[in-house]
DNA sequence: TTTGATTGTTAGTAACCTTTACTAACGAAC
DNA sequence: GTTCGTTAGTAAAGGTTACTAACAATCAAA
């Protein structure tokens, strides 16, 4: 247990939450004290993104004059979410600048992935998106309102390592989830309507964001993956999902189900017949179960190499029409290495740059992602510093 | 000619733009001055969506108080932008509101369409979109600059025409159109990295805003079809062409060519060769004239129908996937009625059906476009509405 | 030592929205 | 006809915000 950081972390909840809610949204009237509130997240996301600022930094880069600049940071400060440094060393003319930060270490964020199979993952991080403590959770057989206690229980233990207050709660989650952060349908999990941000927020009374898992892989592959403002990002897995990011925002779809490229039928030449009824979804193509029985029954190197290079045709073909109508710099890869970067990867890449318009920039980046089997976690992560602090 | 529209357009330019310089960016500073801006563009959205509100009304829409609001309308009056209508007549108790509305009538916008077959067409509005004037320009044979200075002839034809001040300008070219309105490049006009915004601008001294016409033609679906929040709109003609809307706003695309899905190859089975090299391209499928000339070549009423609705399946293989990435809410068609709207529509719609996740609520609607020939001429406006009023 | 540059703060001002209070105008009830 | 309650719009005062102007502190370079 770590008392002090679970009670300030709830003892200080409500007034941060009102101080946080950031971000000036388009449609909606701007009074003042909003205006603020959208200059204190400039200033945050100056410091996020480049540490050792000065105020008179600060005020070049966001463009207010240095008063102002000192004005907000002195809020910032006394919120405990901005730190001085100290002097800068640098050896130039004027007065010496002080140097500010974010107070990285000061606060915690707890990310949960419920997308493996059999298993949920947790994790507690500083600002930084650096993991400080892991907890995981069999639920092997769990479904239903079990699997949502099961959830629950898990949080709580991660609350309970937190040695910092803990800024809020982001959950990967895999089906489809609103905006609410209801999963609508997650049939491996027997959910269905199932309200888990509301749940969650209501237990542990901190701020709680759920979302899509390979949505939530997206945004950390854009923010600490490097992806680029239009990309998308596809899990494969025991199915296959993706996310996507156009003009730097991700897309949720008209129903909330944006992502969802597993059942699309790939190809005008048949194929296997889906759990879904279809036949030749690409989830039969490229899904790991499906792709790795596939290797079994290989008889040599070859053979399998050619069977992975199948699936990444299959991927390609089906990738082609979304990077051509969206024009997609980057497409992103996540899932098993060994299966995926090679000739999987290699002919997708090709294939797409064959099906698409060659222009003249020799069309999207084709990659796996950099960061691994905590790109979800990560994801979940960045939910609860857009959504608390505004930053990204 | 009518001097006192184009004087008073011209003479009160400048300073029309910087007031209308509006809609609060993410990721700039907001000072007070930009903060009053955007809630003028609240006010100046509401009344454009519905005519007819008083003050209260208004604050109530939008948030503010109705002094908040008195001083705005204020300001909107004297810029000759809100005009009052005089009391509102029902009867209820308190005291009568008095009706305000946009001047509808009072502002011209000019929009401009280049992407017919040796045809530039241009048009006058008012702000709801309603054409006044019609010019066009027969432009057989003629590219490159001499294509710049028909539009800009075009152009000067209109401005004469327009009985009231010129809000802006809006030009929807074929081609790919950067941010800048730069065209990088669009080959039946001859055109490449021609800065058409630029030059019309300087010529014209009215603000002018050139994009896809494709895209124009998206926004126009969207503003004036009522087109759905996530939605693509196909343009089929000499070529094949999209606009995104997703989340509500237009797709630009890493490289501004997002849309471009002409070149794309459409299934796995071969196909006809394309003029840009690749075999199977959905122009191959879906262009005009080589639809055309499949119909000649028909026999009887039977094969000709085939042919419409093989053509209308590969349009739903290659739209598939981006409907399941994306989640879109609705498909819509612009083009030939007597080709498109038929089995041709209908075999695209059930293909995308089948291929999608069928889910909950049956795959996006599939429809032609209600707009007509004038869809990106109206787009063109929606450009100038936006950018000029903040509108949408 | 002087000069110039840079940082951060203090004091005063202008712009913005809000609260509070008011008048005008109307329907409904007695 | 009078009174009451409601609605619309305006006026004055107040608080918040960011700006300009001015200044002290600090340091490098001439």
């Amino acid at each position: 247990m770590s008392p002090q950081g679970a009670d300030l972390a709830t003892q200080r909840g409500t007034a941060r939450q009102q101080r946080f809610a950031s971000v000036v949204r388009a449609g909606s009237r701007v009074t003042p004290e909003r205006a603020r509130s959208h200059n204190r997240v400039l200033v945050l996301q100056e410091l996020y993104r480049s540490e050792g600022l000065s105020r008179a930094d600060l005020a070049r880069a966001v463009g207010l004059t240095r008063v102002t600049i000192s004005d907000l940071v002195a809020d910032l400060i006394e919120d405990g979410l901005v730190i001085e440094l100290g002097l800068r060393s640098d050896a130039r003319p004027g007065k010496p600048a002080t140097l500010l930060d974010i107070n990285r270490k000061g606060f915690a964020v707890i990310a949960l992935d419920l997308s493996y199979d059999n298993l949920f993952r947790g994790v507690v991080t500083d600002l930084d998106g650096t993991v400080l403590h892991r907890e995981h959770a069999d639920v092997t057989g769990i479904t239903g309102t079990d699997a949502v206690d099961a959830v629950a229980a898990l949080l709580d233990r991660l609350v309970a390592a937190a040695k910092a207050p803990v800024l809020g709660v982001g959950v990967g989650s895999p089906g489809i989830v609103d905006d609410a952060g209801t999963v609508l349908s997650a049939p491996n999990l027997g959910w269905a309507d199932v309200p888990l941000q509301a749940a969650l927020a209501e237990r542990s009374e901190l701020p709680v964001l759920v979302a899509n898992d390979a949505n939530a892989a997206a945004l950390a592959e854009r923010t600490f993956g490097g992806a680029h403002e239009d990309a998308i990002l596809v899990r494969v897995g025991r199915g296959v999902g993706a996310g996507l990011i156009v003009g730097g925002r991700l897309v949720r779809g008209a129903h909330s189900a944006a992502g969802e490229l597993g059942h699309v039928v790939v190809g005008t030449d048949g194929g296997d017949i889906c759990a879904c009824g279809k036949t030749g979804c690409l989830e039969t193509w490229l899904a790991i179960p499906r792709l790795q029985a596939r290797l079994e029954a290989a008889a040599d190197a070859d053979t399998r190499r050619a069977a992975l290079a199948a699936a990444g045709e299959r991927l390609g073909i089906s990738l082609a029409p979304v990077v051509g109508a969206l024009n997609l710099g980057e497409v992103v890869l996540s899932g098993p290495l060994d299966l995926l970067d090679g000739s999987l990867l290699e002919s997708a890449a090709e294939t797409i740059r064959s099906r698409t318009m060659a222009d003249s920039h020799g069309g999207p980046a084709v990659r796996m992602t950099t960061l691994g089997r905590d790109i979800v976690v990560l994801g979940a992560a960045v939910m609860v510093l857009t959504g608390q602090l505004g930053v990204f």
